[in-house]
RNA sequence: GGUCCGUUCGUCUAGGGGUUAGGACGCAUGGUUUUCAUCCAUGUAACAGGGGUUCGAAUCCCCUACGGACUACCA
């Protein structure tokens, strides 16, 4: 009897990983962790019509660019394959007939159609339709037929699902490891179908043979499946099995108003809300993702952690180690959580100033390069290093240091009122020719020089910085004066100069 | 409608019988930076409502309101 950690992250191949599920997959991967466990992940794919091409390979690659990679799956066989449940079909069937045959379960033959029309006349009267024990004798099921009946049909090929024969008010006492104990009377329980026509079981018996197959010891999952938590425990009960411990995680919330964070709320605010970007291959519809928004890793696991957990220190920022040191299931809240995207940009920008340096370099590189620009590595780097603290994203390097490279096209209105006056350009012809005449053009030494020929001509700072900034840079922004006009060199300092001179006169 | 779950600053949250109800994001103000951003400092703002229990309730109990999930041959 192994009493190492096993949990499972079991999503449904059905389209892209909202960051809700990266969420659960988060902390099922540091509970795992935390506890030298292993991390297993399950492919869902149990319903035919809602299969999307290429989802599987997004849920793994997500799964990788997040930094929590899966021990055993699709890919990383361990002793408890396949981990495709379509891969699993032939041990599902064996299982529901062993419910069948010790009374737990029963065919039914009703159809679609008959169903809906129950529904619809039960709807009528205000009142909801259940397949359960207090009609399940009337309705068309192996319970009343005798089994050369049932043989007969079953030879005859008729449709059939199986159902789960659930026991009439009995008081169920579950519990959950963040909610504490929950009471549920199974009078309130329908006969859920264990099996479809298909051939194929339901998400309900294919989770639970499943985890048991695969020793799995805590279930992680959304707040979704609490309502069918008791349907599960009484499955283990059937079977005879031990349950697992259950643990079911709030909700995340869109920014304002209220519900589930959709695509649509994402797309409003100009925040993704998958992974990684997606493009659906029957729609054609595209969803963007945080890796392509230049979000690091980093920051989205660091968001996420916090979203509905905390180590009840005032600590804000955690590497993926020390989130797996202090992560406790029990301080998981019980409560929903609106996802702030001020607060995701301030992780970003964070998570920015501790990237590496010449990986900054090298994305930035990648920029440059489509502008057509030759630049060197070294010189790419004194920039960057410059002008990072300044930025959130890769991105905005480039408008934040474009005077680095590429003289101003144009001059900012608000600043040109401001900084160029109508004796500016006798000045900077004059300021000009000082510089020119320089022959040591180090940031210290113009720095020095430039400070005294002010104060030698009497002039306040302002009159001669404004303006040489605005020629150098268009705008009254960016590094130190003195550090822009050594990079770009002397000969550039004063062709900008000059062409500043002569916009402005 | 039914079942279940939840509710502390605008947001994420700490606190679980006696606290000036703490921190972070945001916002505001000031300082630094002769620019801008960063950075630093200060400020702003909350126990959903009503009943109990108790000397004392944000904290325990009940009710109400509000929010959410589920209620498929989907997961």
């Amino acid at each position: 009897m192994s009493t190492s950690v096993r949990v499972r992250f079991a999503p449904s191949p059905t389209g892209p990983l909202h960051i809700g599920g990266l969420r659960t997959a988060l902390y099922n991967y540091l509970f795992a962790k935390k506890h030298q466990g292993t991390f297993v992940l399950r492919i869902e794919d149990t319903d035919q019509n809602r299969f999307v091409e290429g989802a599987e390979d997004y849920i793994v690659e997500s799964l990788n660019w997040s930094g929590i990679p899966y021990d055993e799956g699709p890919g990383k066989e361990g002793e408890f394959g396949p981990y495709k449940q379509s891969l699993r079909k032939d041990i599902y069937k064996n299982y529901v007939d062993e419910l069948i045959n010790n009374g737990r379960a029963y065919y039914a033959f009703d159809t679609t159609e008959s169903l809906q029309k129950l529904r619809e006349e039960a709807e009528a009267n205000g009142e909801k339709f259940a397949y359960g024990p207090q009609n399940r004798l009337s309705l068309d099921n192996s319970l009343k037929l005798s089994s050369e009946d049932l043989q007969k049909r079953l030879d005859a090929n008729e449709a059939y699902v199986i159902r789960f024969k659930t026991s009439p008010a009995q008081k169920l006492f579950l519990k959950d490891e963040i909610r504490g104990h929950i009471e549920v009377d199974t009078s309130v329980l329908d006969d859920k179908i264990l099996f479809k026509a298909d051939g194929l079981p339901t998400y309900h018996m294919a989770n639970i043979v499943d985890d048991h197959l695969m020793e799995i010891t805590h279930v992680i999952r959304g707040e979704e499946w609490l309502p069918s938590l008791p349907l599960h425990v009484a499955l283990y009960e059937a079977f005879g099995w031990e349950p697992p411990k259950f643990a079911h995680l709030p909700l995340i919330l869109k920014p304002n108003g209220k519900g589930k964070l959709s695509k649509r709320d994402g797309d409003k605010l100009g925040i993704p809300v998958f992974p990684l970007e997606w493009k659906d291959p029957k729609t054609g519809s595209e969803a963007a993702g945080y890796r392509e928004g230049g979000y690091l890793p980093e920051t989205l696991i660091n968001t996420l952690a916090l979203l509905g957990w905390n180590d009840a220190t005032e600590k804000e920022f955690y590497k993926i180690e020390e989130l797996i040191d202090r992560f406790e299931l029990k301080r998981v809240h019980k409560s929903g959580a609106k996802f702030d995207p001020e607060k995701l940009k301030w992780f970003q920008q964070h998570y920015l100033q501790e990237a590496d340096l010449d990986f900054l370099v090298k994305e930035y590189e990648e920029i440059l390069k489509e502008k057509n620009l030759q630049t060197e590595t070294e010189y790419v780097k004194e920039v960057v290093s410059t002008i990072r603290e300044r930025a959130v994203f890769v991105d905005d390097f480039w408008e934040l240091s474009s005077f680095y490279f590429v003289a101003p096209s144009e001059f900012n209105k608000k600043s040109s009122k401001k900084a160029w006056k109508t004796t500016t350009s006798e000045l900077m012809t004059e300021f000009a020719e000082f510089l020119s005449g320089l022959k040591d053009f180090s940031e210290e030494n113009l720095e020095k020089e430039i400070k005294n020929w002010i104060t030698s001509h009497e002039l306040g700072f302002g009159k001669v910085m404004q303006p040489l900034r605005l020629s150098l840079v268009g705008a009254m922004q960016g590094p130190s004066v003195f550090h822009i006009a050594t990079s770009i060199g002397q000969e550039e300092t004063l062709k900008r100069l000059k062409t500043a001179i002569n916009h402005f006169s």
